[in-house]
DNA sequence: TATTCCGATAGTGAC
DNA sequence: GTCACTATCGGAATGAG
């Protein structure tokens, strides 16, 4: 008899990818895969909707070329790419299947962020799939909010890093470094500041109050532009019964936002999204 | 009407020390006083039994000499000597008190420590007097330990104060300095020992659980005396039905411990006496 | 840059 | 080295057949 190691399993996104058939996953952490590519939920999501697309090992790739993204940016460039590609062309399936669940239950759409953690704790590398507020209960430290921060410089959009297979090699081999140390700098230094207005906040709890009174304010913007909007379609087409948008829906959609709530019963300031 | 300041009452010990009648305070305050001194219970004691001895303010010293132990040492020798005497004395009569009301309480009667803080918040000088065991709810930081510890060296013992008077003028000057940044650095640096038996303990909580056992310890083994001595007694002297020992107790003893608890009715470990 | 738990640490306000 | 409150920082443990 062998005793299991008390750690916490950091490689289960890499067993995910090597799984031949990833539909055995349960629905529950599985939203959609590909050939190349699976995406599943977040366990912890840091924003309303918040996906994690990964790439599936299979040759010419390795699990150790995979493990993160120095590691995939190590290997041939044009076979980096290729995996970069993939991953792009089920993130932005899953942008197309998040702007649907929007427009489902808030009837709007706001930006969806794609981007990569140039370091990261868990060993299979994730390119994150998230809408662009932040508003979550799962948003604690100053780490997790700078870590998604579309301008601080931690979060690597997507468009950016595939950027750099086309720009003059030196930028190239300059950028695949990923100097940790400098990375680290970034999530601990620096003030917590709203990414929406710019303004500096003094704590978690008051940045995330802030994010909520801003995600309201985008709340209600959109509410009166869609009330203006009702308004002139009631004036120039009020005796049409049937809007044609109910069939561009799909027949079925996943739930993308299963459990909200940080699991425990502590009400927090943004714990809860605006009624 | 005027606006009372926004800050602790951080000088309310030179308002007792000025008071020309020290028995206006309130005797849930004012334990006993005499022409030079007045002594207080500690409002947040350190120890099962906590008192401070305070210094009237009366000629030859203002309030300013009368600060804290260094504006005292920098006064004139021999009046610095008599303040600290008559601080002594005092103190002694509440060591006194504090023996019979041990008995009263234990059963038996442990050490009393006397001293300094050579720095202090508190605007007055205050002597403390206080059983030595640092078994108290109140106490919760690691500065509240170590400026007790008897033999870290921030606490420094009213005899070892007075010594320094008997010294070479050389080392009197160099003692009086209480140079603050060499006694910040006892608080904040090494290890918390405990006191009884010098073992490190981890944190604050070990560490009380560890004061707890200790004091626990202490009671076990007086208990056992006592018993052993009462058997003796028994067996010489089982005629005799009265014992002269009660009329050696005052008639009306204050209570020296008035209220225990942090105020809080968070339940913490060390936070009640051992049963 | 996995979370969670515990405790130490730091800043503030105190009427 | 006043207290009490809030929040941050820091290490250690963490799962599951």
């Amino acid at each position: 008899m062998t005793t299991a190691p008390s750690t916490p399993n950091l490689a289960i996104f890499r067993s995910y990818a090597s799984k031949p058939d990833p539909t055995s996953l349960p629905p529950s952490i599985l939203l959609s895969h590909s050939e190349t590519c699976l995406t599943v939920f977040d366990a912890f999501p840091k924003s309303i909707f918040h996906f994690l697309v990964i790439p599936r090992i299979q040759p010419p790739l390795s699990a150790r070329h995979l493990t993160d993204l120095r590691s995939l940016l190590q290997c041939e460039k044009s076979t980096a790419r290729e995996v970069l590609m993939n991953l792009n062309k089920e993130a932005n399936n899953v942008k197309k299947l998040i702007e649907e669940e929007m427009m489902k239950l808030y009837k709007f759409k706001w930006d969806i962020w794609m981007g990569f953690h140039p370091i990261s704790s868990m060993e299979h590398l994730h390119l994150h799939v998230l809408s662009a507020d932040l508003y979550s209960p799962k948003m604690k430290l100053k780490k997790h909010y700078n870590s998604f921060h579309p301008s601080l410089g931690f979060f690597l959009h997507l468009k950016d890093v595939l950027s750099w297979f086309d720009a003059v090699p030196s930028y190239y081999q300059r950028m695949i470094k990923l100097d940790a140390s400098h990375y680290e700098l970034l999530l601990k230094d620096g003030d917590l500041c709203c990414w929406w207005c710019d303004r500096a906040l003094v704590s978690m709890p008051k940045l995330k109050a802030h994010l909520h009174d801003e995600f309201d304010k985008l709340t209600t913007r959109e509410n009166a532009k869609l009330e203006r909007k009702r308004k002139r379609t009631d004036v120039l087409a009020s005796s049409v019964q049937a809007s044609a948008t109910d069939d561009e829906r799909p027949e079925k959609v996943a739930r993308l936002t299963p459990i909200q709530g940080d699991g425990s019963s502590d009400p927090t300031v943004g714990g809860d999204l605006p009624s």
